[in-house]
This record gives structure tokens, sequence and C-alpha cells, in this order.
DNA sequence: TTACATACTGTTATATTATAACAATTCTAA
DNA sequence: TTAGAATTGTTATAATATAACAGTATGTAA
């Protein structure tokens, strides 16, 4: 067994997905992401979902919930990654991370009227993008 | 063939479906719809998913994304339908549609640094509600 | 250093969610 | 009344995700 990538913290296959998100420009899918790792010895969904729930759970990539698919985060390393927002474009499918501190301060410190303490949001919009509209 | 209930706008399956989905205290998913409508001759998955695409696309219901459930939307006749919040606990699971003007005008308001022009969102809370905290 | 707990890996099988494709029926509006 | 649009029914299959089990690596505390 190769060494784990503890330098960086994260493990070997954790590393090699992040790795993969982070260089794609647009959100992949878990079975996009095992065709393209298969030549690095991951051959099955068990470990892709595994190393993609670790990294959700860390901050260092969002799952679209819309779209099932996954971005790295570009948020200064994360910092905000209980608190998400994403912009997506109907037509050609560009997904960005919105990083807007107010809109981040205001949805945080959002209260429910029922009473509910909120410790996490997601936040998909869509509609056109400058291209495309 | 039975006749459509076009009275009220839906058609039969969309009607049974949406009356599930409305009665139930919780979001529902899509195969636990269909295996509650087949007493009804609602056999197969596309019938369930047609009803479904429909309920959303006017607004009757609404997709939890991150639980790919489905709820009622109760927010005055799914005039918001295209700007819809939602709080979930995550202990209990219960989901709450947000009904908050001023959280809705803001996010609809919202307006993109990179020039996208926002149709529609979506925004999940997640947290623990006041009996599992 | 050992030994224990925790995290990670590999693997097979299967569960869950969703759609393609095609044929027929019903509704609506002109 | 008839053509187009929407809906239905059906079979098959695609796409997304997890269960369960066995083994390996790592950190840490005795």
């Amino acid at each position: 067994m190769t060494r784990m990538h503890k330098e960086n913290n994260l493990s070997k296959n954790q590393q090699i997905i992040f790795d993969l998100i982070d260089k794609s420009p647009e959100p992949l899918k878990a079975y996009t992401i095992l065709y393209n790792v298969q030549k690095k010895g991951i051959n099955a969904p068990p470990q892709v979902y595994r190393a993609l729930d670790k990294l959700v759970e860390i901050g260092k990539i969002h799952k679209i919930e819309s779209k099932n698919a996954f971005v790295a985060c570009k948020n200064s390393d994360c910092e905000i990654s209980k608190a998400t927002a994403f912009s997506i474009c109907e037509s050609c499918e560009v997904v960005d991370e919105i990083s807007d501190v107010k809109l981040s301060k205001y949805l945080s410190s959002f209260n429910h009227k029922k009473g509910m303490k909120f410790k996490r949001f997601n936040l998909e919009f869509f509609g056109l993008c400058k291209k495309c509209k």
C-alpha cells in the first residue's frame, strides 16, 4: 500500500479525486469521476463516493444538489463551506460559486420564525449567464 | 379511459399524485409515491415522474433537492414557486417551506457580479428544529 | 514497542432514483 | 371534426448511491 499523503491532509484517493475536480472547469458527476480515475486504481463507486463524502465534509468540494455534481470550493480555502451559493446557467450549464459577503452574512443570520437554529445552507440560483442571454 | 379532471387543471394522474403529496406531513420520494398509488392504477415510474415534473413546473409542488423528495407548495397558491426556501431538520428530517417576504424579495433582487440574470432560486437551510435541539 | 482505536481502502453486490423509447388515448382549440 | 398538444400506459434500461464485509495504514497512548 502506498503511503498516505498526510502532509496536505488528504488521503491518496481523496487527493486524486480532489485534484480531478479542482482542475475541471465544470461540475463533475460521481461516475464521470470514476471513469477518469480508473487508470489510477480507483475501480468501484464506493471508493469515489467515500472520497466525495469526506471532501464535502471538510469543505474542499461542494455538491451541486440540483445537478448531482461536485465542484471544488473556490472561497478562500473553504471557510464558508457551510454557507454555499451557486449560480447555474440553465442554457450552457455553467456553474459558479458565489462569494458575496453580504449575501452570506444575510443568510447566516437569517432566523426562522419557528425557532429553528440553522447550521448550514445551500442556495442555488438559476438563470441565463452573460453569454446565453 | 376515465375522463380528465380538467375542472381544476390537473390530469387524473397529476391529481392523484398531488393529493397524496398534499396530504403527507413529510416530503415524499418518487418510489414511495409509486407504491402508494399502485392501487389507483399507476404502475410504473415514468407515470409518477411525469406527473411530478408537471406539478413542479406549475408550482403545485417543490422538489427538496437534497432529499430527492417532494412537498406540496404551501405559499398562497404557489405564487413564489420560482423562489423557494426550506428549513430541514438534520435530526428528525422535518421539512418546512419558508415563506418570508423579506427573504424572498432580497434573493429575488440579488444581482450576480458576473452579470447573470436570475429567474429562479432554491434555498435549503439545515439545522435542528425546536424539538431536536 | 506494542496494542488499540480510527480512518482509509478494496471488493462484490444491490438499492435507489430517473429516463428513453414507443404506442395509444384524450383534450383543446380552431 | 379534426389536427396538434398533452397525457397515459408499458417495457426496458440508465444513472446515482449505498450495504456489507474483509483487509490495511496511521496515530497515539500505555
